[in-house]
DNA sequence: ACCTGAACACCGTTCAAGT
DNA sequence: ACCTGAACACCGTTCAAGT
């Protein structure tokens, strides 16, 4: 009996490249960094660990396949009207990204960390710069737009991503027990975090809104690079010309 | 024979939680991440792995204590003039929190991380919105700063860590490499990513002055949020007054 | 062509003992 | 009070075999 025409419940599926990358994202996002690994992936595989070796070359290039996953699910800035609408598609792109790195919370240090990164991830860059070329930005000043723009969006995410509360609600009552829990000497010595502390209490903290500030105070400054023509709707100048 | 009192060469000095602390980040530093492991960590202070856990709890509290150890590297914000200066400050601020994170790689992910963050990391905290709450910046406008520069200093921090080369001219051999390594189809799919290997390899890539362009551009906005009365040198209000 | 078994050199950590 | 030894339940990966 082939088990590959078989209509069994499939615990056991055929192995292939695609199904381990999928079968090591899905634990990846259940159990974390640390909880990914061969020999836990194999049995949920329902498989020995060795049987992997034969679809990826080892760990290293597992996790270079399923960052290319993640990679994937960031949804490209809008390529339609790059001379006018440049700034909602880097806009709603950084937001993407950010939600992509929320649900996959132990990629956000690995994204750019890969030495080989995947198609997707070309892609997603070649997209970007695309965009920003297309609306007139020079090429230095596309290399500081994106440098930036990703920058605070990885690092957005790393300080999101472990914070203890996932609520603007939660946040205060977090807040309020953490002082609670400190000495009398702390409310002397960090006068500053004792405000913070006890405004977060009183008001909440939304990572959205937070992260929309951030988020427009740089795109700005990012119209401020942006060479004078963009005001007065000028047709941008051939690909790779200005310099 | 006492060897706290011998002179001998003291690869085999005695115990104690700094002294564990410091090989530890020391090894890390060495070795990286992955490489911190308790048994190494053990054997290169010339003792068995489970005399350290007298004087450190576990790994991860290891882990906490070399965490502000690093912390404890970051110059705070030069105080002496908050209502003028907290740009020079916050900006210098920005540049030796990288230049830490340049040394200490492995940390990038880590210093927001913690759950119990040290003394340090609360030290560096305070100051840093005291410096812009004595400013005359508002209770959440100090909030959105201090977010928005740190998140920018750890993704570039995040993206230097992992780029494969270190300097301005070494960036342009690596970039026409890489180039050289893809097929035909490569140039045709990605056009704007060949544009950027190809400017890259002719100018080079200067980590320096491209921290600072983005450092600049962030500065510039945050310049936009503070009160008016900023401009025309007014004192600034009561600790803990505006909102 | 694909999967298995046994083995090696590593981990963090517990527990009972040594000095 | 501080360090040790042996053990347990984990890792990634190699190599020689099975079907």
């Amino acid at each position: 009996m082939n088990p590959a025409t078989t209509g069994s419940p499939a615990p056991r599926q055929r192995l292939s490249r695609d199904v381990v990358l999928a079968a090591a994202l899905d634990l990846a996002d259940r159990e974390g960094d640390g909880g990914l690994s061969m020999r836990t992936l194999a049995t949920e595989l329902g498989v020995v660990p060795m049987a992997l070796y034969k679809h990826v070359a080892n760990k290293d290039e597992l996790i270079d396949g399923i960052v290319d996953l993640v990679w994937a699910q960031v949804e490209p800035p809008d390529t339609s009207d790059d001379v006018t609408h440049w700034r909602p598609a880097m806009r709603s792109r950084a937001a993407s990204l950010r939600r992509t790195l929320r649900r996959h919370p132990w990629a956000v240090g690995l994204l750019e960390t890969r030495m080989r990164p995947g198609p997707a991830n070309l892609a997603q860059h070649d997209a970007m710069m695309g965009c920003l070329r297309r609306a007139g930005f020079s090429f230095r000043t596309t290399v500081h737009v994106t440098s930036v723009l990703d920058a605070y969006v990885y690092g957005f995410a790393l300080q999101e991503q472990t914070l203890p509360f996932d609520t603007a609600e939660e946040s205060g009552d977090v807040a309020r027990q953490k002082l609670e829990q400190q000495p009398a000497e702390f409310a002397a010595a960090f006068p500053y975090l004792v405000e913070v502390v006890t405004e977060l209490g009183a008001a909440g903290y939304d990572y959205d809104s937070e992260f929309a500030t951030g988020l427009d105070l740089i795109l700005d400054g990012v119209e401020h690079l942006r060479p004078a023509w963009s005001t007065v709707d000028a047709p941008p100048p051939a690909a790779g010309a200005s310099r």
